[in-house]
RNA sequence: GGAGGGAUGACAGAGCGGCCGAAUGUACCGGUCUUGAAAACCGGCGUGGGCUUGCCCACCGUGGGUUCAAAUCCCACUCCCUCCGCCA
């Protein structure tokens, strides 16, 4: 959530910048209109509750003294004055959902890293990264065995079975078996083990309640994009950013417990609505993928260099299984609702010839925390602490890269060397 | 699923209709004392909101209700603890 008050101490700031991603003026108007609104319906329902107060307190002064007649009519007044009350405060109320309702919906304002554009078409590209670039190696020139879509050589290999997928859950709901299954495994315990050295590892519940998802700002906004348990007021999680931004809803923590990093491995669920038809295939876009998330709570100082970490170790692991990716930071209009900033990696995938998105890093400044009310104390007072994260990373597309760029001539697939503590042998054949 | 107990400030723990936003202790911050520290003593110490910046309002698990007045009474819900049942 925005700043309500900073809206108000310089609306022409805070609608510049929304207006950089379509947020009009004529929206955040109605929203200071309301909210002068509201502060007048709440001074006149607070002066009359001060009223009622001191009332009751003369009746029960009265009362003490046996003035029964002056206590009889004291609170024959103040129930009077009790009524209006009532009738301001709903009238209040009212008003404050109103306003609540629409600042719900304000999305983030942008970084001023993030650069100007509607859509993904204006994303500007930071850097490449190839295997053997550092050494002077040109932008790799992929070979025809490499030009096979993983969907593809996964039916050759008997690793993946997407129809199987789509017969228990419906389609994009892959089903990896043998070796593709093992590779998956083998990839998440790789990266939390890479990440052991500074962050926690979190186990949390796969399904988040109603409140825990608007903390981080996926509803009411998308609400569309996830799977809902209406039963039990539940949805399906579609990212460890949810529980691990909730973990501390409503604390106050120590500025010396910061910054808290954490990491955590969980399915992730999205319903992909509106995307229908688009780079459907394989893996490409999916219900259900495994993600390994780094996340952390900081103080607005720490907020920078956590950002810097998150991307350095999500990059970091790409390079380690060698597959070529490329940096995107993303413009206004592309950011997620609650992000200030996102800086996007997306892997390239030779057999699609596409690129794929694998990792998002995000630092959100305090508008999480607003949401989910999480605050740290220092000699400066109490704030809001900045939330970031990033996917460290998102494996099925990880999955298809790595499929695709390491078929050999022979049809088999060979995994990067890193990957043998936890795959064993490194070549993926057809099972006989 | 059934029965009972509980939820109060950073923590522990009183209060059970009327200056209670809340005793007391611990922790924490400042001061006195001390060569320094500890102890002792003195003072301070929740969060958020509104406006005439001194005052007002809200918050005692959450949401309703009763009352002139609710942390205190009533109802519902959530979570925690104990016991019984069931179960991977």
């Amino acid at each position: 959530m925005i700043d309500l008050a900073q809206l108000r101490r310089e609306p022409d700031f805070v609608k510049a910048a929304l207006a950089r991603r379509g947020v009009s003026h004529e929206t955040m108007d109605a929203i200071l209109e309301l909210d002068s609104r509201h502060r007048r319906l709440l001074q006149e329902a607070e002066s009359l509750r001060a009223q009622v107060k001191d009332l009751s307190r003369q009746v029960g002064e009265a009362r003490r003294v046996k003035a029964d007649d002056a206590a009889e009519s004291l609170s024959t007044n103040s129930r009077e004055i009790g009524e209006r009350e009532r009738v301001a405060s709903e009238a209040s109320d009212l008003v404050a959902a109103d306003l609540r309702a629409r600042l719900l919906m304000i999305p983030n304002l942008p970084s001023r890293e993030t650069p100007d554009g509607l859509d993904e078409s204006a994303n500007v590209e930071v850097r490449r990264w190839w295997l053997g670039m550092d050494e002077g190696a040109d932008f790799p020139t992929f070979m025809a065995h490499q030009r096979v879509a993983h969907w593809e050589t996964a039916r050759e290999l008997g690793i993946l079975d997407l129809e199987a997928g789509a017969k228990l859950a419906g389609s994009m709901f892959p089903l990896y078996r043998g070796d593709g299954s093992r590779l998956l495994r083998a990839l998440s315990f790789f990266a939390l083990d890479r990440h052991r050295d500074s962050y926690e590892e979190i186990r949390p519940p796969s399904v988040a309640l109603t409140e825990t998802m608007m903390s981080t700002g996926h509803l009411p906004k998308s609400a569309d994009d996830m799977y809902e348990v209406p039963r039990d007021d539940l949805w399906l999680i579609p990212t460890a950013e949810v529980p691990l931004t909730s973990m501390h809803r409503g604390e106050i923590l120590d500025e010396a417990v910061l910054p808290i990093r954490l990491t955590a491995l969980t399915a992730c669920f999205r319903r992909e609505a509106g995307a229908a038809g688009r780079d459907t295939r394989g893996l490409l876009r999916v219900h259900e993928f495994d993600k390994v998330e780094l996340f952390a709570y900081c103080t607005p100082d720490q907020a920078e260099a956590a950002h810097a970490d998150i991307l350095a170790r999500a990059e970091g692991l790409l390079r380690e299984l060698g597959l070529t990716y490329r940096v995107l930071e993303l413009c206004a209009g592309d950011l997620g609702t609650s992000a200030a900033r996102t800086i996007d990696l997306e892997v390239y995938s030779p057999g699609v010839d596409k690129w794929l998105e694998v990792s998002s890093v995000s630092w959100f400044r305090d508008f999480q925390a607003r949401r989910a009310n999480v605050r740290f104390r220092s000699a400066r007072g109490t704030q809001f602490v900045h939330t970031v994260n990033g996917s460290a990373l998102a494996w099925a597309r990880v999955w298809a890269a790595l499929v695709e760029t390491y078929r050999q001539a022979d049809g088999t697939v060979r995994l990067p060397e890193v990957l043998a503590p936890y795959f064993g042998d490194l070549t993926i054949r057809s099972k006989p």
